[in-house]
DNA sequence: AAGTTGATAAAGCGATTGGTTGATTATGAG
DNA sequence: CTCATAATCAACCAATCGCTTTATCAACTT
């Protein structure tokens, strides 16, 4: 079975999805609404057998999800993907910004919370 | 000089760089306080020399900055960037879960706002 | 049945990635 | 000055990535 928390192997597929132009200019038009391959193609000058890769990488990455009408194959996106790498971020964004704020003020005499070893 | 908008060479980089768990390790470990390559390296079985080049891939993400501490060179993550990475996220996120939520609208007969073209 | 449209499969190619080993640079300690 | 420590540089290697071309599959149209 699968966890309910977003796997390691999850994690490292849909960043890696993220980290291409291409990809997230796919991403930002699914956002607007379901299309198809040769729609999503249509803004680039690369084939359309490279455009269904990335849906193919966005897919196995969980971020996007594939429905059937006729011959097309529309994708869409899956918002819940994206708020998982979102609260993986945040874990860690909101950690430290806490830390800091902690140290700002020992800094500034106004201890707060007990500080924390720093190095 | 550089931008305020986060550029997308940035976003392929920040992106790019939290799609390695050793890199997502090191992100973990430096939101709860600096820490230096050899401290970093520490947990993996993987050499020095690998653990620098995750760190410098970090840094040129952004996600990283470093200082000085006699041979050492610390490391702390930098919590605007990956405010700006959940940023980018968000944008599409909300975009896409309130189309959703329109189309339920309209779906339980309670269209609270113009739906848009589905294809 | 034949043709058209939408999408994928397969094989190949140059560039990049993550890792190694070995040598080098920088700073501090004796 | 000499030695030890922390980190990086350089060269190399196997694996993967993004993309292309060619061929194939699947479903609708006439």
């Amino acid at each position: 079975m699968s966890s309910s928390t977003t796997t390691d192997d999850q994690l490292d597929r849909a960043f890696m999805a993220l980290a291409d132009p291409v990809r997230r200019a796919i991403v930002a038009r699914l956002s607007r609404g379901a299309a198809t391959v040769n729609e999503l193609a249509e803004p680039f000058a690369i084939t359309k057998q490279a455009v269904s890769k990335h849906i193919a990488v966005l897919e196995q990455a969980g971020l996007v999800s594939r429905s059937r009408d006729a011959q097309r194959r529309p994708a869409a996106l899956v918002p819940e993907a994206l708020e998982r790498l979102t609260a993986w971020i945040d874990t860690y964004r909101l950690t430290t910004e806490s830390r800091f704020r902690r140290l700002d003020d020992v800094l500034a005499g106004t201890p707060s919370s007990p500080p924390q070893e720093e190095r």
